[in-house]
RNA sequence: GUGAGUGUAGCUCAGCCGGUUAGAGCACUGGUCUGUGGAACCAGGGGUCGUGGGUUCAAGUCCCAUCACUCACCCCA
């Protein structure tokens, strides 16, 4: 029997874990879209697959992005290489670029949700296929925008109902000040390459940011050892005062937050504002979701230089969040009707009450006869409102058995009246 | 890519020191039951014991390999 691929998952009505439950997923998706919504922002999509430039442009040669091919990639019939999208940021400024946003009322800002794809080892709360609530607010370089970001994914978290929230914020400063930082470190490092582990001797020359959040317990006494200064003590003045004003509006806003001062981003064309939001017990992947700046993704992509900034939630992770601190879901309605066919000619009539009532209300039939005790037992376990008997002896009346279920109360409807009798 | 742990029914699990035709509960379908059972009882369907090889008279059980899952590392847009 076929299954699934390793590192992808069913969403279900039902699911073992939580974490796939259709009903928590799309409570986390509307959540996320009223709270979006309600600032303006507009929704979009765009397509699960691009160019592959789209994704390769902005991150850097040296990553393992491109080097380990940790995106899926394929080719369509011979043309152009295509890649399933790895995340959104990139595809939403194309998409700004390509249907000339420029002209609309800056910055413009998008929402989009859907499914995300990465070719990695998958581990708790990481998959090949996983799904993201993303924002982008596009064509502005006020840090008022950074902060109204920050703000917008704190209140997608609170309306859910989660707790145990950490805002961690930082900067990467702009450009030159990573460069002037990377110096910095890779002379401090070099002189104690041999005491490094393994993988951060690696890190030096390709990201030596990375270092300084190494889980090499060698690595971390080095690091107490050396006290290397912070990324933030490299900022120019420009950036520095945008980072300040940042954290002047989440002050204003009362949002609690903390400065991460090694606060990393691993693609190139990330600049100033990075953030993370964390949870506490969600396993060794306790990040719900992240941000930042991108102000030169846009020219990488070929496009005029646009300024944005915007963050993307893992919806996965933010279910498993949920669980932990037992937020309960709202659950989907239950039927307002359940109507029960007691003979074989039945099974045409109920279909056609059935039809009538709908949408207005949620009815379901039973497709098969049944016994009355045995439809009852039907209907209790759908928790449906009434239960609708139609047999013989209500043919003839022209009415439906109608009984509410919580009170035990019964009478006879008349077909066209049911509506009526359900509106009650 | 690396390391550790775990694999028996759709789900949760039992299966002793290797020993007959592999079990239970839940769920599903039906019967007891010709119209009011969130019921009880009975029955049924559903398994290549993850897969392949080895040891043995005999393997769900022991050995090897492999695959999958889980957790962690690397990486993390």
């Amino acid at each position: 029997m076929l299954k699934s691929v390793p590192g992808t998952n069913d969403i279900l009505p039902q699911h073992q874990e939580f974490a796939f439950r259709e009903p928590v997923f799309r409570h986390i998706v509307e959540t996320a879209q009223k709270v979006l919504a309600s600032s303006g922002a507009q929704a979009i999509h765009t397509p699960i697959f691009e160019y592959a430039e789209v994704f390769q442009k902005g991150v850097g040669l040296t990553s393992d992005i491109v080097v380990k091919k940790e995106m899926y990639l394929f080719e369509d019939r011979g043309e152009r290489l295509l890649a399933l999208r790895p995340e959104p940021t990139a595809a939403m400024v194309r998409a700004y670029n390509e249907h000339g946003m420029k002209v609309w009322p800056q910055p413009v800002r998008l929402f989009t949700w859907g499914p995300i794809f990465r070719a990695e080892r998958h581990q708790k709360g990481r998959y090949k296929q996983f799904h993201q609530v993303d924002y982008e607010a596009i064509g502005s370089a006020d840090p008022l925008v950074d902060a109204e970001s920050i703000a917008l994914m704190v209140k997608i978290y609170r309306e859910l109902g989660l707790r145990g929230l950490e805002v961690k914020l930082g900067s990467v400063g702009d450009p030159e000040d990573r460069l002037r930082y990377n110096a910095y470190l890779r002379d401090l490092f070099r002189a104690h390459a041999e005491s490094l582990s393994p993988d951060s001797k690696a890190r030096l020359e390709s990201n030596p940011m990375r270092i300084l959040d190494s889980k090499d317990p060698g690595d971390q006494a080095l690091l107490r050892r050396l006290e290397p200064k912070p990324m933030l003590e490299f900022l120019g003045p420009e950036s520095r005062a945008f980072h300040e004003a940042v954290q002047g509006y989440l002050r204003a806003l009362e949002i609690p937050f903390s400065v991460d001062p090694s606060l990393v981003r691993g693609l190139d064309y990330y600049v100033r504002t990075a953030w993370e939001v964390h949870h506490a017990r969600i396993g060794a992947k306790s990040a719900l979701g992240g941000g930042g700046r991108y102000d030169g993704l846009s020219e990488m992509l070929g496009g005029p230089r646009v300024p944005g900034v915007g963050f993307g939630l893992g919806i996965e992770r933010v279910a498993m969040a949920l669980e932990e601190e037992g937020v309960s879901i709202p659950p989907d309605p239950s039927p307002d009707l359940y109507l029960a066919p007691l003979d074989e000619a039945a099974k045409g009539e109920v279909l056609v009450l059935a039809e009538r009532l709908r949408p207005r209300f949620k009815v379901e039939i039973g497709y098969s006869v049944k016994r009355a005790g045995r439809a009852l037992e039907d209907a209790l376990k759908r928790g449906a409102r009434y239960v609708g008997f139609l047999g013989q002896a209500e043919r003839q009346k022209g009415v439906v058995a109608l009984k509410h279920l919580e009170s035990g109360g019964q009478r006879e409807v008349g077909w066209g009246a049911l509506e009526e009798a359900l509106g009650a």
